[in-house]
DNA sequence: CTAAGTGCAAATCATTTGCAACCAG
DNA sequence: CTGGTTGCAAATGATTTGCACTTAG
């Protein structure tokens, strides 16, 4: 992994840092605008490419149409919050048991799956709930 | 429901018979066109977004980047094939109590879930597993 | 120098929307 | 007639790609 991409370390840095979970292409571009570094959507859009492709990031489909980027690690699932719109982390729900389960009602082969809840994450919740 | 949406009875009469589970919108043109009745995306988009604002369809988001549209029914998840890439329907594998830990420990308010498992179905499974 | 990395503009893809022509009631 | 339907074309929104220009090594 050398050095030379500029983009490519900054958007691994954003990710890395935390300050979100899930990235859109627009939320890294902004982000990175904000620290100062001048880009463009494609040259986010292939740094995010080629972190998936290193297997540092990953790419989630959100129900809203924009993919969100995250750091690759440990498997979870996602809440998509419909007030602030973001796609926190939950813990997955879907155990080898039930994969099975469905493997055998349905004849296929099962592997990934893709979770996406809706509803409100914690801090919308709270400004609801009151 | 008058009688008069040609599409829209020609869309809700394709999703009813059933030859396919959930269908894109290029499908349900397609079958259309293959039926004689020659018409516009436009059109089958109208007619399908009126059939899921009617309660008799609904839309899914599968990860490929296109919605497909289903019947309206008992809920369930579904199964995207990587091989021949149809959206089939599976029993749902979230119950009451997960959705109620979930919320537990995130915080958060949980509704609706979109869950999309990818593997093969039964099809293609059998032309593989050999 | 030399190929990898960038930025800008243009091309895709899958819808969505504006509108004028159409047609069943 | 008349308003709901259609088809066609043009607009969107989110990527994706083509290319010439930079730049690190």
């Amino acid at each position: 992994m050398a050095r030379k991409a500029r983009i490519y370390a900054a958007v691994a840095d954003l990710l890395q840092r935390g300050q979100r979970h899930a990235w859109t292409l627009d939320d890294l571009h902004a982000a990175l605008a904000q620290g100062g570094r001048r880009t463009d959507f494609s040259s986010v859009f292939r740094a995010t490419e080629r972190l998936v492709a290193d297997g540092l990031a990953a790419k989630v489909l959100d129900d809203d149409g924009r993919a969100r980027f995250e750091l690759a690690g440990a498997h979870h699932d996602h809440l998509h919050c419909t007030r602030c719109g973001d796609l926190v982390p939950v813990p997955c729900v879907i155990d080898g048991a039930a994969s099975a389960a469905l493997e055998a009602e349905s004849g296929g082969a099962i592997g990934e799956h893709n979770v996406i809840f809706s509803g409100l994450c914690r801090g919308c919740r709270e400004l609801t709930d009151r």
